[in-house]
DNA sequence: GACATAACGTTCGATACCGCACAGACCGCC
DNA sequence: GGCGGTCTGTGCGGTATCGAACGTTATGTC
């Protein structure tokens, strides 16, 4: 699939920018921006790698790029003094990572870890800064995708008071999976424990009451999704209600 | 203390407007609207009441306004179907109740409820919106404090995840008392666990700890802290985290 | 094909919080 | 000054998750 990124290594520059064009649909926000604004853009989207456990912001950190990922999933944590974490939200290929740079704030005290490799586009900070204040597409588009992202944290930390364990672990491969292709998922459960912030025998333990129900199977770091609908129906309400808020606020551009 | 947003009861327009302009200090973000832009705001801010309880957004409404707490305090919380809630943020002489409205989303999956009640202003959200695209003043303004906003959201899913109810009920003394005059929050212990999405008898529990140790007293409902930096001792790293990013992101601006 | 290692499974006591039930203490009000 | 209701305190069994220790199974490597 990144095969669609970087089809050839011709270095034509016209078929690089033909190449990026057709990318861009594959991420939800720059799909978005129609055709003057995207133009504009095409000359500052480098495409850029995301491997496993690359920490794209640090915490406190002031970071020069925003980050879109188109086939990768990137993680927004709190890692605690004692080295606890915690998952405040997840981005994907609707989003974007670093909206602390547009809101001025430059840093924040969360971290961005890549949770599942794949690659994405960068863009430098000045122009993505400058583009929201002059373009108006622009900028109501990376609004709308704040408010989908707040909505997104405030429900984690409703769902982390409120639901179990077996609940959250469903909301949470829901979560990732529409943020991919396909039903697999390639994420260790020492992993998905750290992104919810419990142990990994109790996520072992999760899981393999849905194996047992014939909704998942995984082995050795990678979980497919047999029955999707089972899923849902043991996932608490949270799946939803982010879900629902992010097709609202983001419809998706029908393909032309 | 209201005293200061309606000192008299004459009908001279002048004069109610030098009481606004007062009044404007006492809400951060109104009072960090220098001069131009705050000229523009006055005939558009309505001084209003916020008794305890009111709901000022209901979740998936649209609301015609946004609101800017003076001496009141109110909580973003998320109720569920099951009729549980969690508080996701609170909000209070430092901010303003509506951001979705400003970030085009209109409506939001949670509830903002008076928690402590008081004065404030409201605007109209046409108004507000308008004025955040118009000036740079106010939207830069706008966006820290919504970076700000999520730092707090972001915290309180960390905080609800892994600290103890011991510590959480600190941090949202400290929070609480942030946004207030004064060391006394009238507040009962049945609210308290509603916001904290806990049982009633473990914030009880909880706070007859704080009393036995001289950190705080109270009875039917006001509690007084008689000794923060016990009470910011046993509160979670979550408040310093919260309140760091609030004050580097907003800072007060100096008196004249 | 042996081996090291990473991933997953199981068990067990400890504990924080829950749900429920009820008792006392304080306040306003007629 | 008694009465009703609100607020706070206490006790008890139940449960989900924790922390820690240890077993099992798959996978890639030499």
């Amino acid at each position: 699939m990144p095969a669609v990124l970087l089809p050839s290594k011709t270095r034509v520059v016209a078929e690089t920018a033909v190449v990026h064009r057709s990318a861009l649909n594959r991420n939800g926000l720059l799909s978005s921006l129609a055709g003057a604004d995207i133009a504009r853009w095409m000359p500052h989207l480098e495409p850029f790698d995301m491997p496993l456990a690359a920490v794209l912001y640090e915490s406190q950190q002031v970071e020069k790029y925003v980050y879109f990922p188109i086939n990768a999933i990137v993680s927004l944590l709190y890692v605690m003094k004692n080295g606890d974490s915690a998952e405040i939200a997840v981005v994907g290929n609707e989003g974007l990572v670093g909206i602390s740079l547009i809101m001025g704030g430059d840093s924040t005290p969360s971290r961005a870890v890549v949770q599942s490799a794949g690659k994405g586009f960068r863009v430098k900070a000045l122009f993505i800064k400058d583009e929201f204040e002059k373009s108006s597409a622009v900028s109501s588009l990376m609004l709308r995708y704040m408010q989908a992202l707040i909505t997104q944290m405030s429900q984690t930390a409703v769902c982390n008071r409120h639901h179990s364990l077996d609940e959250q672990l469903c909301r949470w491969l829901l979560l990732s999976l529409d943020r991919l292709s396909g039903n697999e998922l390639v994420m260790t459960q020492e992993l998905i424990a750290n992104m919810l912030g419990v142990r990994r025998e109790g996520v072992t333990e999760a899981a393999l009451k849905l194996q047992k129900a014939g909704l998942i199977s995984y082995s050795r770091g990678r979980i497919r999704v047999l029955m999707r609908e089972g899923v849902e129906e043991r996932s608490c309400e949270c799946y939803a209600v982010v879900k629902n808020e992010y097709d609202r606020l983001l419809p998706r551009t029908p393909a032309p």
